[in-house]
DNA sequence: TAGTGGTCTAGACCACAGG
DNA sequence: CTGTGGTCTAGACCACTAT
Protein backbone atom coordinates (compact mmCIF):
# COMPACT_ATOMS: atom_id res chain seq x y z
CA UNK A 1 0.00 0.00 0.00
CA UNK A 2 3.12 2.12 -0.33
CA UNK A 3 3.52 5.23 -2.47
CA UNK A 4 5.82 4.43 -5.71
CA UNK A 5 9.27 6.19 -4.85
CA UNK A 6 9.17 8.62 -7.48
CA UNK A 7 5.87 10.29 -5.55
CA UNK A 8 7.61 9.90 -2.34
CA UNK A 9 10.21 11.67 -3.87
CA UNK A 10 7.55 14.28 -5.25
CA UNK A 11 6.10 14.60 -1.95
CA UNK A 12 9.02 15.29 0.30
CA UNK A 13 9.68 17.96 -1.65
CA UNK A 14 6.59 19.25 -2.26
CA UNK A 15 6.40 19.31 1.68
CA UNK A 16 9.57 21.20 2.39
CA UNK A 17 8.49 23.95 -0.07
CA UNK A 18 4.89 23.95 1.84
CA UNK A 19 6.57 24.55 4.90
CA UNK A 20 9.38 26.83 4.40
CA UNK A 21 11.98 24.76 4.67
CA UNK A 22 13.05 25.24 1.17
CA UNK A 23 12.22 28.66 0.38
CA UNK A 24 12.38 30.42 -3.13
CA UNK A 25 15.53 30.27 -4.89
CA UNK A 26 16.91 27.70 -3.05
CA UNK A 27 18.92 24.62 -4.91
CA UNK A 28 17.62 21.14 -4.77
CA UNK A 29 20.39 18.18 -4.69
CA UNK A 30 20.91 16.65 -8.45
CA UNK A 31 19.47 14.01 -9.46
CA UNK A 32 22.85 12.09 -8.71
CA UNK A 33 22.61 12.67 -5.27
CA UNK A 34 18.65 11.96 -4.92
CA UNK A 35 19.17 8.69 -6.64
CA UNK A 36 21.74 7.89 -3.72
CA UNK A 37 19.74 9.20 -1.41
CA UNK A 38 16.33 7.32 -2.18
CA UNK A 39 18.26 4.58 -3.46
CA UNK A 40 16.48 4.23 -7.17
CA UNK A 41 17.50 4.68 -10.76
CA UNK A 42 18.35 8.64 -11.53
CA UNK A 43 15.42 7.95 -14.08
CA UNK A 44 13.16 7.74 -10.76
CA UNK A 45 14.08 10.74 -9.44
CA UNK A 46 13.37 12.56 -12.44
CA UNK A 47 9.76 11.15 -12.50
CA UNK A 48 9.78 12.51 -9.28
CA UNK A 49 11.15 16.06 -9.72
CA UNK A 50 8.62 16.11 -13.24
CA UNK A 51 5.52 16.06 -11.16
CA UNK A 52 6.72 19.20 -9.10
CA UNK A 53 8.24 21.08 -12.06
CA UNK A 54 4.61 20.06 -13.87
CA UNK A 55 3.09 21.46 -10.34
CA UNK A 56 4.87 24.61 -11.31
CA UNK A 57 6.80 24.34 -7.84
CA UNK A 58 10.29 24.16 -9.28
CA UNK A 59 12.55 24.45 -12.17
CA UNK A 60 15.27 23.39 -13.88
CA UNK A 61 18.12 25.15 -14.44
CA UNK A 62 20.32 23.55 -16.78
CA UNK A 63 23.76 23.04 -15.31
CA UNK A 64 23.22 24.22 -12.45
CA UNK A 65 20.34 21.96 -10.68
CA UNK A 66 16.54 22.26 -9.83
CA UNK A 67 15.55 25.68 -7.71
CA UNK A 68 12.57 26.70 -5.67
CA UNK A 69 10.75 28.61 -8.25
CA UNK A 70 9.75 32.29 -7.44
CA UNK A 71 6.93 33.99 -8.31
CA UNK A 72 5.88 37.90 -9.05
CA UNK A 73 2.55 38.93 -9.69
CA UNK A 74 1.34 42.03 -11.64
CA UNK A 75 -2.00 43.43 -11.14
CA UNK A 76 -4.10 43.11 -13.66
CA UNK A 77 -7.31 45.13 -13.82
CA UNK A 78 -9.52 44.99 -16.33
CA UNK A 79 -11.83 47.51 -14.91
CA UNK A 80 -9.63 49.67 -15.40
CA UNK A 81 -10.18 49.89 -19.02
CA UNK A 82 -13.50 51.42 -18.58
CA UNK A 83 -12.41 54.19 -16.53
CA UNK A 84 -12.13 57.83 -17.73
CA UNK A 85 -8.50 58.81 -18.78
CA UNK A 86 -7.20 62.45 -19.82
CA UNK A 87 -7.80 63.13 -23.46
CA UNK A 88 -4.38 63.32 -24.54
CA UNK A 89 -2.49 60.73 -22.51
CA UNK A 90 1.02 60.57 -22.52
CA UNK A 91 1.22 56.56 -22.26
CA UNK A 92 -1.26 53.78 -22.62
CA UNK A 93 -2.89 52.32 -19.45
CA UNK A 94 -0.32 49.17 -19.51
CA UNK A 95 2.66 51.29 -20.02
CA UNK A 96 1.51 53.98 -17.35
CA UNK A 97 1.17 51.20 -14.70
CA UNK A 98 4.28 49.81 -15.12
CA UNK A 99 6.27 52.74 -15.62
CA UNK A 100 4.75 54.32 -12.22
CA UNK A 101 6.60 51.26 -10.57
CA UNK A 102 9.89 52.57 -12.07
CA UNK A 103 10.00 49.63 -14.13
CA UNK A 104 9.94 49.84 -17.78
CA UNK A 105 7.10 48.70 -19.98
CA UNK A 106 7.95 47.63 -23.57
CA UNK A 107 5.90 46.39 -26.79
CA UNK A 108 6.46 44.35 -29.69
CA UNK A 109 3.04 45.19 -32.38
CA UNK A 110 2.44 43.70 -35.08
CA UNK A 111 -0.73 43.63 -37.58
CA UNK A 112 -2.33 41.14 -39.48
CA UNK A 113 -5.85 40.20 -41.72
CA UNK A 114 -6.84 36.82 -40.69
CA UNK A 115 -10.04 34.74 -40.79
CA UNK A 116 -12.73 35.30 -37.70
CA UNK A 117 -12.61 31.88 -36.66
CA UNK A 118 -15.39 30.03 -34.69
CA UNK A 119 -14.33 32.16 -30.97
CA UNK A 120 -14.19 35.37 -32.53
CA UNK A 121 -17.23 35.14 -35.52
CA UNK A 122 -19.06 34.10 -31.81
CA UNK A 123 -17.95 37.23 -30.06
CA UNK A 124 -18.04 39.87 -32.70
CA UNK A 125 -21.36 38.13 -34.14
CA UNK A 126 -19.90 37.73 -37.66
CA UNK A 127 -19.21 34.63 -39.96
CA UNK A 128 -16.56 32.81 -38.93
CA UNK A 129 -14.94 33.33 -42.94
CA UNK A 130 -14.84 37.04 -42.32
CA UNK A 131 -12.08 38.89 -42.23
CA UNK A 132 -10.95 40.70 -39.26
CA UNK A 133 -8.02 42.94 -38.20
CA UNK A 134 -5.46 41.62 -35.84
CA UNK A 135 -3.82 43.90 -33.85
CA UNK A 136 -1.12 41.44 -31.83
CA UNK A 137 1.24 42.64 -28.92
CA UNK A 138 3.71 41.16 -26.58
CA UNK A 139 3.39 43.45 -23.25
CA UNK A 140 7.13 43.41 -22.20
CA UNK A 141 8.14 44.26 -18.43
CA UNK A 142 11.99 45.43 -18.36
CA UNK A 143 12.85 43.02 -21.32
CA UNK A 144 10.49 40.27 -20.01
CA UNK A 145 7.80 39.41 -22.38
CA UNK A 146 4.91 39.67 -19.60
CA UNK A 147 1.36 38.89 -21.41
CA UNK A 148 0.05 38.77 -24.66
CA UNK A 149 -2.89 40.68 -25.77
CA UNK A 150 -4.08 40.42 -29.21
CA UNK A 151 -6.97 42.84 -29.95
CA UNK A 152 -9.60 42.26 -32.91
CA UNK A 153 -11.53 44.37 -34.81
CA UNK A 154 -14.32 43.69 -37.87
CA UNK A 155 -12.18 45.63 -40.79
CA UNK A 156 -15.06 47.38 -41.94
CA UNK A 157 -14.83 49.72 -38.94
CA UNK A 158 -11.40 49.97 -38.42
CA UNK A 159 -10.35 50.12 -42.29
CA UNK A 160 -7.48 52.84 -43.16
CA UNK A 161 -7.38 54.01 -39.73
CA UNK A 162 -4.17 53.75 -37.30
CA UNK A 163 -5.32 50.98 -36.08
CA UNK A 164 -4.28 49.04 -38.91
CA UNK A 165 -0.48 50.63 -38.71
CA UNK A 166 1.89 48.00 -36.56
CA UNK A 167 2.76 51.41 -34.40
CA UNK A 168 2.36 52.69 -30.77
CA UNK A 169 -0.69 54.13 -29.91
CA UNK A 170 -0.44 56.28 -26.64
CA UNK A 171 -3.98 57.28 -26.35
CA UNK A 172 -5.10 53.73 -27.06
CA UNK A 173 -7.54 52.00 -29.58
CA UNK A 174 -10.58 52.02 -27.38
CA UNK A 175 -10.16 55.91 -28.30
CA UNK A 176 -9.39 55.47 -31.84
CA UNK A 177 -12.67 53.26 -32.54
CA UNK A 178 -14.62 55.93 -30.39
CA UNK A 179 -13.10 58.64 -33.11
CA UNK A 180 -14.23 56.74 -35.98
CA UNK A 181 -17.82 56.52 -34.25
CA UNK A 182 -18.02 53.36 -32.07
CA UNK A 183 -17.29 54.16 -28.60
CA UNK A 184 -17.99 51.10 -26.80
CA UNK A 185 -20.35 51.62 -23.40
CA UNK A 186 -20.57 48.35 -22.44
CA UNK A 187 -17.72 45.08 -22.42
CA UNK A 188 -18.24 41.48 -21.00
CA UNK A 189 -15.33 40.07 -19.78
CA UNK A 190 -14.54 35.95 -19.85
CA UNK A 191 -11.40 34.50 -18.14
CA UNK A 192 -11.27 30.67 -19.50
CA UNK A 193 -7.87 28.40 -17.50
CA UNK A 194 -5.77 26.61 -19.23
CA UNK A 195 -2.83 25.23 -20.32
CA UNK A 196 -0.68 27.35 -22.85
CA UNK A 197 -0.16 26.32 -26.50
CA UNK A 198 3.48 25.56 -27.69
CA UNK A 199 2.79 29.07 -29.70
CA UNK A 200 2.34 30.90 -26.37
CA UNK A 201 5.02 29.11 -24.41
CA UNK A 202 7.73 30.62 -27.40
CA UNK A 203 6.39 33.88 -27.02
CA UNK A 204 6.01 33.99 -23.61
CA UNK A 205 8.82 32.74 -22.56
CA UNK A 206 6.61 30.08 -20.64
CA UNK A 207 8.30 27.61 -18.44
CA UNK A 208 6.48 23.85 -17.95
CA UNK A 209 3.81 23.67 -15.35
CA UNK A 210 2.91 27.58 -16.11
CA UNK A 211 -0.58 28.03 -16.60
CA UNK A 212 -2.60 30.72 -18.50
CA UNK A 213 -5.42 32.89 -17.99
CA UNK A 214 -6.96 34.06 -21.32
CA UNK A 215 -9.04 36.83 -20.64
CA UNK A 216 -11.69 37.73 -23.68
CA UNK A 217 -12.83 41.42 -23.77
CA UNK A 218 -15.36 41.88 -26.14
CA UNK A 219 -16.27 45.69 -26.24
CA UNK A 220 -19.83 47.00 -27.46
CA UNK A 221 -21.39 50.15 -28.51
CA UNK A 222 -24.25 51.87 -26.91
CA UNK A 223 -27.04 50.17 -29.60
CA UNK A 224 -25.03 46.72 -28.46
CA UNK A 225 -22.85 45.73 -31.40
CA UNK A 226 -20.20 44.19 -30.40
CA UNK A 227 -16.85 46.22 -32.29
CA UNK A 228 -13.58 44.95 -30.71
CA UNK A 229 -12.72 41.83 -28.96
CA UNK A 230 -9.18 41.45 -27.26
CA UNK A 231 -8.05 38.20 -25.84
CA UNK A 232 -4.73 38.44 -23.23
CA UNK A 233 -2.95 35.57 -22.70
CA UNK A 234 -1.99 36.06 -18.79
CA UNK A 235 0.76 33.48 -17.59
CA UNK A 236 -0.58 32.34 -14.02
CA UNK A 237 2.94 32.41 -12.32
CA UNK A 238 2.72 36.42 -13.36
CA UNK A 239 -0.29 37.99 -12.44
CA UNK A 240 -3.14 38.56 -10.22
CA UNK A 241 -6.31 39.51 -12.08
CA UNK A 242 -8.21 42.16 -9.54
CA UNK A 243 -11.90 43.23 -10.03
CA UNK A 244 -14.32 45.24 -7.66
CA UNK A 245 -17.81 45.74 -7.00
CA UNK A 246 -19.84 47.92 -5.48
CA UNK A 247 -23.30 46.33 -4.28
CA UNK A 248 -26.35 48.39 -6.48
CA UNK B 1 18.60 20.19 -35.30
CA UNK B 2 15.99 17.73 -35.02
CA UNK B 3 13.28 18.19 -32.33
CA UNK B 4 13.31 15.00 -29.60
CA UNK B 5 11.89 11.73 -30.70
CA UNK B 6 9.23 12.14 -27.84
CA UNK B 7 8.44 16.18 -28.54
CA UNK B 8 7.98 14.95 -32.48
CA UNK B 9 5.55 12.48 -31.11
CA UNK B 10 3.73 15.34 -28.92
CA UNK B 11 3.92 17.52 -31.93
CA UNK B 12 2.24 14.98 -34.08
CA UNK B 13 -0.95 14.47 -31.82
CA UNK B 14 -1.52 17.76 -30.63
CA UNK B 15 -2.00 18.88 -34.23
CA UNK B 16 -4.42 15.90 -34.91
CA UNK B 17 -5.75 17.40 -32.03
CA UNK B 18 -6.30 21.16 -33.76
CA UNK B 19 -7.24 20.33 -36.36
CA UNK B 20 -10.12 18.01 -35.49
CA UNK B 21 -8.34 14.90 -37.21
CA UNK B 22 -8.70 13.32 -33.49
CA UNK B 23 -12.20 14.74 -31.84
CA UNK B 24 -12.35 14.90 -27.94
CA UNK B 25 -13.47 10.79 -26.96
CA UNK B 26 -11.60 9.74 -29.71
CA UNK B 27 -8.81 6.84 -28.91
CA UNK B 28 -5.09 7.11 -29.54
CA UNK B 29 -3.11 4.26 -30.59
CA UNK B 30 -1.74 2.07 -27.96
CA UNK B 31 2.01 3.28 -26.50
CA UNK B 32 3.18 -0.63 -27.63
CA UNK B 33 1.48 0.36 -31.21
CA UNK B 34 2.98 4.31 -31.52
CA UNK B 35 6.69 2.31 -30.67
CA UNK B 36 5.94 0.22 -33.29
CA UNK B 37 5.69 3.25 -35.71
CA UNK B 38 7.89 5.51 -34.54
CA UNK B 39 10.58 3.57 -34.21
CA UNK B 40 11.44 4.19 -30.37
CA UNK B 41 11.28 2.44 -27.30
CA UNK B 42 8.36 2.60 -25.61
CA UNK B 43 9.60 4.82 -22.55
CA UNK B 44 10.06 7.47 -25.58
CA UNK B 45 6.62 7.14 -25.94
CA UNK B 46 5.52 7.58 -22.88
CA UNK B 47 7.51 10.93 -22.51
CA UNK B 48 5.52 11.90 -25.95
CA UNK B 49 2.16 11.52 -24.45
CA UNK B 50 3.45 12.47 -21.16
CA UNK B 51 3.90 16.32 -22.54
CA UNK B 52 0.35 16.19 -24.20
CA UNK B 53 -1.71 15.02 -20.57
CA UNK B 54 0.42 17.61 -19.04
CA UNK B 55 -1.00 20.09 -21.10
CA UNK B 56 -4.39 18.74 -20.73
CA UNK B 57 -5.09 17.56 -24.03
CA UNK B 58 -5.29 13.71 -23.69
CA UNK B 59 -6.17 11.17 -20.51
CA UNK B 60 -5.26 7.81 -19.70
CA UNK B 61 -7.72 5.65 -19.33
CA UNK B 62 -6.23 2.35 -17.57
CA UNK B 63 -6.40 -0.66 -19.15
CA UNK B 64 -8.33 1.15 -21.71
CA UNK B 65 -5.77 3.19 -23.43
CA UNK B 66 -5.62 7.06 -24.16
CA UNK B 67 -8.41 9.80 -25.23
CA UNK B 68 -8.71 13.18 -26.53
CA UNK B 69 -10.19 14.89 -23.42
CA UNK B 70 -14.07 16.26 -23.26
CA UNK B 71 -14.38 19.64 -21.82
CA UNK B 72 -17.64 21.40 -20.77
CA UNK B 73 -17.32 24.72 -19.17
CA UNK B 74 -20.16 26.06 -16.54
CA UNK B 75 -20.17 29.91 -16.35
CA UNK B 76 -19.33 31.28 -13.19
CA UNK B 77 -20.73 34.85 -12.27
CA UNK B 78 -18.91 36.49 -9.67
CA UNK B 79 -20.85 39.28 -9.53
CA UNK B 80 -24.58 37.86 -9.33
CA UNK B 81 -23.17 37.50 -5.60
CA UNK B 82 -24.04 41.31 -5.41
CA UNK B 83 -27.12 41.49 -7.19
CA UNK B 84 -30.60 41.07 -5.04
CA UNK B 85 -32.30 38.77 -4.52
CA UNK B 86 -35.80 37.42 -3.27
CA UNK B 87 -36.27 37.76 0.55
CA UNK B 88 -36.97 34.14 1.36
CA UNK B 89 -34.73 32.17 -1.55
CA UNK B 90 -35.99 28.64 -2.06
CA UNK B 91 -32.45 27.40 -2.79
CA UNK B 92 -28.55 29.63 -2.85
CA UNK B 93 -27.00 31.11 -6.50
CA UNK B 94 -25.48 27.97 -6.87
CA UNK B 95 -28.18 25.04 -6.74
CA UNK B 96 -30.39 27.75 -8.75
CA UNK B 97 -28.30 28.18 -11.37
CA UNK B 98 -27.79 24.27 -12.08
CA UNK B 99 -31.28 23.03 -11.20
CA UNK B 100 -32.07 25.69 -13.87
CA UNK B 101 -30.63 23.68 -16.47
CA UNK B 102 -32.31 20.25 -15.37
CA UNK B 103 -29.17 18.83 -13.40
CA UNK B 104 -28.79 18.07 -9.82
CA UNK B 105 -26.52 20.53 -7.45
CA UNK B 106 -25.46 18.78 -3.96
CA UNK B 107 -22.97 19.81 -1.31
CA UNK B 108 -20.23 18.33 1.13
CA UNK B 109 -20.12 21.17 4.00
CA UNK B 110 -17.71 21.14 7.01
CA UNK B 111 -17.26 23.75 9.52
CA UNK B 112 -14.12 24.43 11.37
CA UNK B 113 -12.30 26.71 13.46
CA UNK B 114 -8.74 27.34 12.14
CA UNK B 115 -5.96 29.87 12.26
CA UNK B 116 -5.90 32.62 9.36
CA UNK B 117 -2.96 32.38 8.37
CA UNK B 118 -1.00 34.94 5.65
CA UNK B 119 -3.32 34.96 2.91
CA UNK B 120 -6.25 35.45 5.50
CA UNK B 121 -5.16 37.45 7.52
CA UNK B 122 -4.35 40.11 5.15
CA UNK B 123 -7.54 40.22 3.62
CA UNK B 124 -9.57 40.10 6.89
CA UNK B 125 -7.23 42.88 8.50
CA UNK B 126 -6.55 40.15 11.07
CA UNK B 127 -3.60 38.97 12.95
CA UNK B 128 -1.81 35.39 11.08
CA UNK B 129 -2.66 33.79 13.85
CA UNK B 130 -6.19 35.09 14.86
CA UNK B 131 -8.86 31.99 14.61
CA UNK B 132 -11.16 32.65 12.12
CA UNK B 133 -14.33 30.31 10.97
CA UNK B 134 -13.38 28.31 7.78
CA UNK B 135 -16.82 26.58 6.25
CA UNK B 136 -15.62 24.38 3.98
CA UNK B 137 -18.02 23.07 1.06
CA UNK B 138 -17.54 21.47 -2.31
CA UNK B 139 -20.28 21.81 -5.19
CA UNK B 140 -21.11 18.52 -6.91
CA UNK B 141 -23.63 18.58 -10.04
CA UNK B 142 -25.37 15.25 -10.81
CA UNK B 143 -22.60 13.42 -7.89
CA UNK B 144 -19.48 14.98 -9.66
CA UNK B 145 -17.10 17.29 -8.17
CA UNK B 146 -17.04 20.54 -9.48
CA UNK B 147 -15.71 23.24 -7.29
CA UNK B 148 -14.76 24.34 -4.23
CA UNK B 149 -15.86 27.05 -1.97
CA UNK B 150 -14.29 28.05 1.26
CA UNK B 151 -15.82 30.58 3.04
CA UNK B 152 -13.85 32.51 6.05
CA UNK B 153 -15.28 34.73 8.62
CA UNK B 154 -13.66 36.43 11.74
CA UNK B 155 -14.73 34.13 14.93
CA UNK B 156 -16.20 36.98 16.22
CA UNK B 157 -18.59 38.16 13.69
CA UNK B 158 -20.43 34.90 13.69
CA UNK B 159 -20.14 33.00 17.04
CA UNK B 160 -23.38 30.91 17.54
CA UNK B 161 -24.69 32.00 14.54
CA UNK B 162 -26.38 29.67 11.82
CA UNK B 163 -22.79 30.18 9.75
CA UNK B 164 -20.99 28.01 12.56
CA UNK B 165 -23.46 24.83 11.53
CA UNK B 166 -22.10 22.38 8.79
CA UNK B 167 -25.87 22.70 7.46
CA UNK B 168 -27.81 23.99 4.02
CA UNK B 169 -28.21 27.25 4.51
CA UNK B 170 -30.80 28.19 1.39
CA UNK B 171 -30.46 31.77 1.98
CA UNK B 172 -26.86 32.08 1.76
CA UNK B 173 -24.52 33.33 4.77
CA UNK B 174 -24.11 36.97 3.30
CA UNK B 175 -27.73 37.29 4.15
CA UNK B 176 -27.22 35.51 8.01
CA UNK B 177 -24.09 37.73 8.06
CA UNK B 178 -26.24 40.73 6.97
CA UNK B 179 -28.70 39.72 9.90
CA UNK B 180 -25.94 39.80 12.16
CA UNK B 181 -25.18 42.97 11.15
CA UNK B 182 -22.84 42.82 8.53
CA UNK B 183 -24.32 43.43 5.39
CA UNK B 184 -21.87 44.37 2.79
CA UNK B 185 -21.38 46.90 0.23
CA UNK B 186 -18.64 46.42 -1.66
CA UNK B 187 -16.14 43.16 -2.78
CA UNK B 188 -12.75 42.96 -3.85
CA UNK B 189 -11.88 39.41 -6.74
CA UNK B 190 -8.87 38.83 -6.95
CA UNK B 191 -7.72 35.71 -9.14
CA UNK B 192 -4.99 33.74 -9.50
CA UNK B 193 -4.36 30.90 -11.75
CA UNK B 194 -1.63 27.88 -10.79
CA UNK B 195 -1.50 24.11 -10.88
CA UNK B 196 -3.51 22.32 -8.15
CA UNK B 197 -2.41 21.26 -4.50
CA UNK B 198 -2.63 17.27 -4.12
CA UNK B 199 -5.46 17.91 -1.73
CA UNK B 200 -7.11 19.68 -4.43
CA UNK B 201 -6.36 17.47 -7.04
CA UNK B 202 -8.14 14.58 -3.93
CA UNK B 203 -11.30 16.77 -3.28
CA UNK B 204 -12.12 17.92 -7.06
CA UNK B 205 -10.95 14.19 -8.52
CA UNK B 206 -9.11 16.46 -11.33
CA UNK B 207 -6.80 15.32 -13.64
CA UNK B 208 -3.00 15.78 -14.39
CA UNK B 209 -2.94 18.64 -16.81
CA UNK B 210 -5.61 20.79 -15.11
CA UNK B 211 -5.16 23.81 -14.09
CA UNK B 212 -7.21 25.89 -11.57
CA UNK B 213 -8.69 29.27 -11.05
CA UNK B 214 -8.54 30.13 -7.63
CA UNK B 215 -11.23 33.35 -6.77
CA UNK B 216 -10.72 35.42 -3.80
CA UNK B 217 -13.81 37.10 -2.95
CA UNK B 218 -13.47 39.50 0.32
CA UNK B 219 -16.64 41.31 1.36
CA UNK B 220 -16.52 44.85 3.18
CA UNK B 221 -19.28 47.04 5.08
CA UNK B 222 -20.42 49.87 4.49
CA UNK B 223 -17.71 51.37 6.86
CA UNK B 224 -15.27 49.11 4.88
CA UNK B 225 -14.78 46.57 7.34
CA UNK B 226 -13.90 43.39 5.89
CA UNK B 227 -16.25 40.74 7.19
CA UNK B 228 -15.97 37.75 4.47
CA UNK B 229 -13.32 36.23 2.87
CA UNK B 230 -14.37 33.32 0.31
CA UNK B 231 -11.87 31.18 -1.10
CA UNK B 232 -13.24 29.52 -4.42
CA UNK B 233 -10.97 26.95 -6.41
CA UNK B 234 -12.16 26.56 -9.94
CA UNK B 235 -11.05 23.71 -12.13
CA UNK B 236 -10.52 25.29 -15.54
CA UNK B 237 -11.76 22.49 -17.68
CA UNK B 238 -15.21 23.01 -15.71
CA UNK B 239 -15.46 27.09 -15.69
CA UNK B 240 -15.76 29.72 -17.43
CA UNK B 241 -15.82 33.36 -14.94
CA UNK B 242 -17.33 36.03 -16.54
CA UNK B 243 -17.98 39.41 -15.76
CA UNK B 244 -19.83 42.63 -17.18
CA UNK B 245 -19.09 46.00 -17.30
CA UNK B 246 -20.73 49.29 -17.98
CA UNK B 247 -18.61 52.97 -18.99
CA UNK B 248 -19.71 55.10 -16.47
C1' DT C 1 36.67 20.83 -18.97
C1' DA C 2 33.67 19.07 -15.54
C1' DG C 3 29.20 18.43 -14.14
C1' DT C 4 24.50 19.42 -14.83
C1' DG C 5 20.12 18.07 -16.71
C1' DG C 6 17.98 16.08 -21.36
C1' DT C 7 17.17 12.14 -24.02
C1' DC C 8 16.95 7.30 -25.12
C1' DT C 9 17.11 2.13 -24.90
C1' DA C 10 15.75 -2.66 -23.89
C1' DG C 11 14.55 -5.02 -21.00
C1' DA C 12 11.33 -6.19 -16.53
C1' DC C 13 7.38 -6.69 -13.25
C1' DC C 14 3.00 -4.85 -11.62
C1' DA C 15 -2.17 -3.58 -11.03
C1' DC C 16 -6.15 -3.29 -13.11
C1' DA C 17 -10.41 -3.95 -15.78
C1' DG C 18 -12.44 -5.72 -20.01
C1' DG C 19 -13.85 -9.78 -22.59
C1' DC D 1 -6.92 -14.44 -19.32
C1' DT D 2 -5.15 -10.69 -22.12
C1' DG D 3 -3.74 -6.29 -22.94
C1' DT D 4 -3.59 -1.77 -21.16
C1' DG D 5 -0.95 1.78 -18.88
C1' DG D 6 2.20 2.46 -14.45
C1' DT D 7 6.58 1.88 -12.54
C1' DC D 8 11.46 0.86 -12.39
C1' DT D 9 16.36 -0.30 -13.63
C1' DA D 10 21.15 0.28 -15.34
C1' DG D 11 23.26 1.52 -18.36
C1' DA D 12 24.46 5.17 -22.48
C1' DC D 13 25.32 9.46 -25.08
C1' DC D 14 24.37 14.36 -25.73
C1' DA D 15 24.12 19.67 -25.14
C1' DC D 16 24.83 23.17 -22.53
C1' DT D 17 27.17 26.48 -19.50
C1' DA D 18 29.68 27.87 -15.34
C1' DT D 19 34.20 28.09 -14.14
Amino acid sequence: MEAPAYQRIAATFRGRIATGVLRPGDQLPTEHDLADQFGVARQTVRAGLGVLVGEGLIVARRPRGYFVREREHMVYRPQEKSRPRPAVPEMDRFSEQIAATGRTPSYSIEVALIEAGADLAERLRLDPSATVVARRRVRYINGEPTNINDSHFPIDLVRDSEIMLPAYLARGTDRVLAELGYAQHRAIDEIFVRMPTPDEVHRLGLGPGTPVAVHFDTGYTESGRPVQCAVNVLPGDRHRIVFERHWS
